[in-house]
DNA sequence: AGTTGACCCTGGTTGC
DNA sequence: TGCAACCAGGGTCAAC
């Protein structure tokens, strides 16, 4: 379950290996994994066939490899995708390798990189690149130097800023979360508002917090929501410390090494285990197709709205129904 | 424009 | 034992 530290861990792992090397050639084991590739652009295998890879960039979950011609190699993980860099003799004997790229690389001499992905939810595609909106620096990488830096893929464009990013504007998110009357895990889940954060960091930060996932957005007080986005780098930047999460060997790392972030959630998974906190048994309940873990007795629904420190008392105001579905 | 739910996909697990 | 139903979930999109 890649989330925001899991890419993180492959962009750094790739990045040494992959910057300045040439891409000798590509195998696409399964077109499945290139839905995201525009077609009508040109063939994948010859758009990077011969080019230069400049970097590895992160923004969210979303990984790019900026490349000499102008344009950038994009990767999603997905739930299940992995990239294994690999010597040009590693036997392909894997299941679920869908695409393949041959690299010669100055120092390194030639290496593979294998797209391993179970379940196709991940993907690759070759993507031209925009200038940012904000002008600001793209995604999270080593090098910022290139004219690539400020400069983003077109299908990544729309992906907001992480809470990692030194771009990142807390008051616009403040405000934005203050406006929305979705349950605040929803809310952290949209990447067009906030990126790299799934349904495990979710439920580990608001678990930290004691706030209900179903609590909308506009009953928290711009304090609330300031210590929630402060939990949520804890949690991310705690995890990434650990090399990320990894539950079986759905993820791991460009090595093939597992994270082990795992063995230190507080309530994701955590269905009946003592809330480390208060003791009572954490509880999973059903939400957008998947669940949430939260401990029923220190994250409850707040019936009224909280404090905003305004001069002026705030009326109170239904906050929805604590059933789910 | 905000909100909501459905869908994509595979393979391991569960339940009858 | 056999097999169908279910579950995992990030991102996108249609419908309202």
């Amino acid at each position: 379950m890649p989330e925001l530290p899991e890419v993180e861990v492959v962009r750094a792992g790739l990045a040494p290996a992959v910057t300045g090397a040439r891409i000798a050639g590509v195998e696409v084991l399964d077109a499945r994994s290139l839905k995201r590739h525009d077609a009508a652009s040109g063939d994948f295998e010859h758009r990077l066939t011969g080019e230069r890879i400049e970097a590895a960039v992160r923004r969210g979950k979303f990984l790019w490899l900026p490349l000499a011609s102008g344009d950038a190699l994009v990767g999603h993980l997905g739930m299940s995708g992995q990239m294994l860099l690999r010597t040009p003799d590693h036997p392909g004997d894997d299941r679920h390798a869908r695409i393949r790229l041959h690299l010669e690389h100055p120092e390194h001499g030639e290496l593979r990189v294998d797209f391993v992905d179970q379940r196709i939810f991940g993907s690759m595609a070759v993507d031209r690149m925009l200038p940012t909106a904000d002008g600001e620096i793209a995604g999270y990488s080593a090098d910022v130097t290139g004219p690539w830096a400020r400069t983003i893929p077109s299908q990544v464009a729309h992906i907001a800023r992480d809470p990692l990013d030194p771009a990142f504007r807390d008051d616009e998110f403040v405000r934005a979360v203050r406006r929305r009357a979705s349950g605040i895990k929803r809310i952290l889940l949209d990447q067009g508002l906030i990126s790299g954060i799934g349904n495990i960091y979710a439920d580990e930060a608001l678990w930290a917090v004691r706030m209900h996932g179903e609590q909308p957005g506009d009953t928290l007080s711009p304090r609330r929501v300031r210590e929630l986005l402060q939990a949520v780098r804890e949690v991310l930047q705690k995890a990434l410390a650990e090399g990320g999460t990894s539950f079986d060997a759905q993820y791991v790392n460009v090595n093939g090494a597992s994270g082990y972030f795992s063995h230190s959630l507080n309530a994701y998974g955590q269905t009946g285990k003592p809330c480390p906190r208060c003791g009572t048994p954490i509880v999973r309940e059903a939400f957008m197709n998947r669940s949430s873990h939260r401990c029923p007795r220190c994250q409850r629904l707040r019936m009224t709205r909280q404090s905003t420190g305004a001069p002026t008392p705030t009326p109170e105001r239904r906050a929805g129904s604590p059933a789910p579905r």
